[in-house]
This record gives C-alpha cells, sequence and structure tokens, in this order.
DNA sequence: GAGTAATATTGCGACTGTGCGATATCGCGA
DNA sequence: TCGCGATATCGCACAGTCGCAATATTACTC
C-alpha cells in the first residue's frame, strides 16, 4: 500500500517526520503554551489580553509566545504599538480540537 | 454558547485541563517516543519488534517506552518471557492521525 | 540449576527548560 | 522631547531530560 493523498495515513512516521513532528509537539508540550494556542483558536489576541484572560505574568506570556513564534505556530502583527497574535499554523486547530475531544484527560 | 456534550469543543482548556494535556504532550513530544507510538498504532510489538524496526538500541527503547508506560499511554502483557506492548489509549489514534494528516510538517 | 535471550534499570555528564524579577526596547500621545 | 503603556529580553538558580554504556533482572529452554 503506497502513501497517497487522501488516506487514512497511519503510515508515514519515518525519522525525519518525527523530528519535526516532535518539535511542534515540545512547542505546545506545556501548560501555559497549550492554553496560550487554545485561546487563539478561538480569535485574535494581544499579549495584554493573553495576560489577562490567563491570569498569568506578563513576562511569561511573552516569554512563551516567543518559541510558537519560533515554530512558526503563531504569527504577530505589530502595527499600532500593540501586538496582536494570530494562529499560523491552522492545523493546530485540528490538533486542539483533538486534544479537547479526549475525555478522560 | 455553553459547554455542552457533542461540540466543537474549542471551549474548555482551563488550567487544569492543560496541565493534563500537556503531560500527555511533553510524553510524546520526542522523535523516537512518537516513532513508538506510532508503531503502536498500527498493531501490538514487542520490544525487539520496535527495536529493529526503528533500528534504535534496545535500552533506548526499553527507557521511552517507560514513561509511556507510565503515563497510562501503552500497556505492556508480559506474557511468556517477551514484552508485547499495546496502545492503551484510543485517542492517541486520532491524535496520530492528525498530526500525519499535517501536511507540510 | 546453568545458560541465554529479552527486557528493565542505573549512573553519569551534558544539555535544556522553567519561573521569576529586573530591565531593556518600542511606539504613541501630550 | 518626555513620559508611559506595551512588549521583549536577560540573568540566574534550579530541576528535569537525553544519550550512552554498563549492568541488573526475569523467564524460558535444556
Amino acid at each position: 500500500m503506497k502513501t497517497r493523498a487522501g488516506r487514512k495515513a497511519t503510515a508515514g512516521m519515518d525519522e525525519e517526520r518525527a523530528e519535526r513532528l516532535a518539535e511542534v509537539l515540545k512547542g505546545i508540550a506545556h501548560p501555559l503554551r497549550l492554553r496560550l494556542v487554545a485561546a487563539l483558536c478561538k480569535g485574535d489576541h494581544t499579549v495584554t489580553d493573553l495576560t489577562e484572560k490567563l491570569g498569568v505574568r506578563q513576562s511569561a506570556v511573552s516569554q512563551h509566545l516567543a518559541p510558537l513564534r519560533l515554530l512558526g505556530l503563531v504569527s504577530v502583527d505589530r502595527t499600532g504599538g500593540k501586538a496582536t497574535y494570530s494562529l499560523a499554523e491552522p492545523h493546530l486547530r485540528n490538533l486542539v480540537d483533538c486534544l479537547l475531544g479526549c475525555r478522560n484527560r
């Protein structure tokens, strides 16, 4: 069975792929970063928004947004004094939905 | 909009939830562990199977299966001298499918 | 019971992630 | 230009993770 376009896909997990995916997973494998991503799934937010919404220090928010930015998972628009973050990787939405769909966790 | 049973669910990511989910993510956020999980998604395997299939040292396989076991993501059946591992958390299948569905990564 | 294949665990050095407070930088309005 | 709100970065101390090699443990087979 060849790996073609629209399949169950549970086939191709070669080492290279695993490495790239693991990086993304490591990126969101942190409570705060996960909450940041989940929040951004629901819409764009400024840093202040996120800080208030999640009830954590501003430096923590910035600090954890940075790796997400570097991974290309979120993007930032710095027009007008504020930094507005948005989800840059649409697949994350599926992933988060998938996680939230996990009952018992 | 209230969070009710069968929904888009992109709603409830409170801190507690994030913490538990992040633990699972950290569990699989490693190239080898991800490949182990992906392999187990396709069926049960012994440690030797996995060692050969993935081309890594036996101690590494055991070492990385351990945390997956502790997290309850995989389970082991030690009947008959061999240790046969299988996927214990069915949701992982969705997750892996979701990851493999990510084009461009 | 000895030998052996299969699996798990340990010790260690190197490296990485984390929280936190302090501080630096940026951009706007007065 | 000054001041200020908004955001990013730094330095540190601490804890956790990784790879690796060695070794321990277990459970068959004879």
